[in-house]
Formats: structure tokens, sequence, C-alpha cells
DNA sequence: AGCTCACTTTACCTTGACGTCAACGGAAAG
DNA sequence: CTTTCCGTTGACGTCAAGGTAAAGTGAGCT
């Protein structure tokens, strides 16, 4: 039998509230089973949300997580949809990689300012050491 | 004389309305010259707004997106200061970094998907041709 | 039976990031 | 002088993403 967890492990195990979890799923993003009333997690829930956690590191909202954690398990069959699916495939892909752009941007600026702040303390270093002498 | 903008103009070409720049304004991440009550902007403050945007689509808070641009002009000459300074610019250095892996990630996936959705509707192109004849 | 513990729903509250609306200022054009 | 623009401040509205508090359910222990 696979292994399943209750709302308050998952919680632990993300980093999130309770009530977060019970949120995303208002929000459709999961839908765990019901044993009676208490919820309970599958292994594909598990990762849906962590599919979600990522989307959220990465500044999407929650309705823009819902579109692509649906993108990931849809499985179109005709081919319009196919099409389309594509389509918003490439719209993400464009996206992130714009977002990627940014990011080696600035973390060049960052290893800039950080080697220059790196030869400024050495400096300030030795000129202290030579002036404790 | 250097070139200046007024809030319409800058507005327009960040794709923004007045109100944001405004906002922005209020929430000191931006301080234009003032000429009578009107705002005049320098390029100094449109590399400001550059960096602002950028750092909206990382998913950064206004207050972070501060916290940066603010050690972006940044000077700092005291020895415990530029140690402080370091590390603010490691810790951004380390969640960009992750992010980045984060991207590359998703994009990984995303090709599979892509290639795995080419693949089906060139299947279903052939297929249908040949039903067509 | 009473108690605890983990979980549930319902409902209202908060914070961030703006949008919207009202009321007004000044300059430039007809 | 009136109209037209563009701009201003200030107050209130709104939407997303949860926090928080209240009250209840059910299983299991003692």
């Amino acid at each position: 039998m696979s292994e399943t967890w209750g709302i308050a492990e998952l919680a632990a195990e993300f980093g999130v509230t309770t009530r977060t979890i019970r949120f995303y799923e208002d929000k459709d993003l999961i839908a765990p089973e019901r044993r009676g009333q208490r919820r309970v997690y599958h292994l594909r829930d598990k990762v849906r949300l962590q599919l979600i956690m990522r989307g959220k590191r990465l500044g999407f909202s929650l309705d823009e997580i819902r579109a692509m954690v649906d993108l990931y398990d849809a499985d179109p069959t005709e081919v319009s949809q196919l099409r389309l699916f594509l389509d918003k495939l490439r719209e993400r892909k464009g996206l992130l990689t714009i977002q990627r752009e940014d990011i080696d941007q600035v973390l060049k600026e960052i290893a800039a300012r950080e080697a220059q702040c790196e030869r400024l303390l050495s400096e300030k270093q030795t000129g202290a050491k030579r002036a404790s002498n």
C-alpha cells in the first residue's frame, strides 16, 4: 500500500501552515482524498505541493501556478488542444527565460560588487596592520 | 544639459501607471527632483526604475527591492558596514542562485513536454494525411 | 464517562501593491 | 477668458495570500 500523509505532516515538511495548505485546496491547487472528514494526501499531492512551492519561489501568483500545475498533469489528446498546450508551454518558457536573464544580470553585478568589497576590505586590513606597527 | 522625463513618459516607457510611480516614491524607492510641484526624472531615476522592475519580475517585495537598490548606490566606508554589506550581497546571491536552479529545472521539464507534444503533433498529422489518401 | 489530540469549518482580520475618484494647480492654445 | 492637458495630493477601495480566532467532530486513552 502506498504511503500517505496527514495535513500537519505535509505542512511541517514544506514549512508552511496547515491553513496555507487548506487555502491552496480552496483555490483548487490540490484535491486530497477524504477519509471521513480528514484529508489524506498521496504522493501525487506531495508532488503538486512541491511544484506549487517552486512556483512561489519563482514569484508566480497562485492563479498562474494553478495554470502551470494543471498543464503538468494535463494530457491533451485532441490536436487543437495540443496546439494550445504547446503555445502555453512556450509562453511559460519565454517568461522563465527572461527571468533567467534577469538573474544572470543581477548575479554578475553582485559578483562585481563583491569583488570590489573584498578588495576594499583587504586594503583596509593591511592598512590597519601597518598602522598598528 | 542631460535629458529629463515627466512622470507620464516614464510610466509609458515602463508599462506602469503614474499612480504606480508615485506609489514607489511614497515608499522611498525613488526620489525625483521637484520643479515647482512637478516631478522631474533624471537618468538615475530611470535606472532605479529599471532595477525596480527587474526586482518585480523576480518576485521580490517592494521592501526587498528598496533594500537592494539602496545597496546599489550605497558606498560603505566603515569596515563593519562593509562586512554587513558583503553579507547582504551574499545572501541575495544565495537566493538568486536557488531561483536560477528552479528555473533551469522547470525549463528542462518544459523542453521535454514540448518535444513530446511536437512528436505527438507530427504523428497525428501524418496519420491524418494517410487517412485522407 | 471525561479528556486529549489532531483535525475540521466558518468567519473575520491583515498586509502589500496598487486602482480609483475627488478636488485642485498651472500653463498653453484657441 | 475658457478649455484642454498634464500634473498634483489625499482618501478610500480592492484583490491576493494568507493569519487568527471560535466552535465543533471524531478517535482513542484512561
